[in-house]
DNA sequence: CGCACCGGGTTCTGCCATCTGC
DNA sequence: GCAGATGGCAGAACCCGGTGCG
């Protein structure tokens, strides 16, 4: 795609922004109006001793059934939304036709998210015209709430929602970058503003304190490697930095290169996770007789082995070392572990094949597309009936 | 042309805990 | 005390192809 629909996107916004001066606040459309039964009885018995508990709205359970919700899921999940007199399901599920919603995908974001349907019209008018300054279409729209419909309904904020875009907009991500983040990372937009600024703002003195000249830069290049980081906690951040700081015994400009690479993945992970599998790294690098130093190189240069579980890093080194690679070739030319253990278990069955010498030609050829990786081997075949 | 190097694309929700305001 | 709003957590890699160089 080219810059087209991003000019547009941005064009967009300021259009909305000015219009949406001109919303006034439209009465919630009611759908079910019955009352629950206790309401419903008009005069309560003086001996009644408790004001009763709060009953669940016949009209509205059987609506949802109706459209096919999964009622027990939607209960279990949010049930004080079933006790309320006045909910919007119709509403709801008429705004989402409109945007092209299948009666399933709608049956479905209810069952998952009882509380859509507490939304008024107005209000999802606003949030919905809010996200197409970033989408271009409503199908996108419609397929990220069929996938998540809790990123889209969980606050009632949309001036938060506003904020949040421009406040991304200032840190200077582009219209591309902002469609990337809502797709991937919805939940970013629903965060209050605080929290995402809060992010921003660790991240920034981290470059600070690492001696980064340019903590403006920095958050922009990180969030758009790792598109993930604003749904993440400052501890779970501030947690794997010092861990892999300590760990590695990095300098700040180490660590600051890192951060601003492949590492800014990383930062993704559990605390433990991170933990776990740097420790179980480093025992099985070492159990093959390399050198700690070793270990910080190959982390240096591959950050995203940190990723790989101990299970999967394990099965992979030995299929690797099985298939008669060495230790170090794996340490020079780490990207290899890129791939699927069962990928590479192929791989090297199909180059055993045609007698293929690792000794002699190295390991790359196990990094490549399998598109070139078939070409090669064709190539050797051929070669070898000759 | 073939290869090594490298950057980038995809991927991530659904649940629980805690607060807040009525 | 309730429901709503919001924060935070667990889970855990793989693949493709552009490009520049010899």
């Amino acid at each position: 795609m080219a810059a087209v629909p991003g000019v547009r996107t941005l064009l967009c916004l300021h259009r909305s922004v000015f219009l949406q001066r001109s919303f006034g606040l439209v009465p919630l459309q009611l759908a079910s109006t019955c009352l629950p039964r206790k309401l419903c009885s008009a005069t309560t018995r003086n001996n009644e001793p408790k004001p009763p508990v709060a009953t669940e709205n016949e009209s509205l359970l059987e609506n949802l059934d109706l459209m096919g919700v999964d009622v027990p899921m939607a209960r279990q999940r949010q049930p004080g939304v079933f006790r309320k007199a006045f909910t919007n399901e119709h509403g709801l599920a008429q705004f989402l036709q409109g945007k092209g919603a299948s009666p399933q995908v709608i049956a479905s974001i209810i069952s998952r998210y009882p509380r859509a349907i507490t939304r008024s019209i107005a209000h999802m008018e606003q949030r919905w015209k809010l996200w197409r300054n970033i989408f271009c279409t409503d199908a996108e729209i419609v397929s990220i709430l069929a996938r998540s419909p809790e990123s889209f309904f969980r606050s009632s904020d949309n001036e938060n929602l506003e904020k949040n875009i421009h406040f991304l907009i200032s840190l200077g991500l582009n219209s591309k970058d902002l469609h990337r983040l809502l797709t991937t990372a919805p939940r970013t937009f629903s965060n209050s503003l605080a929290l995402n600024k809060q992010m921003v703002e660790l991240l920034e003195d981290i470059c600070t304190e690492l001696g980064g000249q340019n903590p403006e830069r920095f958050v922009k290049t990180i969030i758009s490697r790792n598109l993930y980081i604003l749904i993440r906690s400052t501890k779970r951040v501030k947690s794997n930095i010092d861990t892999l700081r300590s760990a590695l015994k990095l300098t700040d400009s180490e660590l600051l290169a890192l951060l601003e690479g492949q590492l800014g993945a990383i930062l993704d992970l559990s605390n433990e996770y991170l933990k776990n599998n740097l420790n179980s790294l480093q025992q099985k690098i070492i159990s093959l007789g390399c050198r700690k130093s070793d270990i910080k190189k190959l982390i240096i240069s591959y950050p995203v082995i940190l990723y790989i579980g101990p299970e999967t890093l394990s099965a992979k080194l030995d299929c690797l070392l099985k298939g008669g690679i060495t230790i170090k070739q794996i340490l020079e030319k780490p990207r290899v572990l890129d791939y699927s253990t069962q990928n590479i278990t192929g791989r090297l069955e199909e180059l055993q094949r045609v007698g293929y010498d690792f000794k002699k030609n190295g390991i790359n050829i196990l990094d490549t597309s399998r598109k070139r990786f078939e070409a090669k081997i064709e190539k050797l075949a051929a070669s070898l009936d000759n």
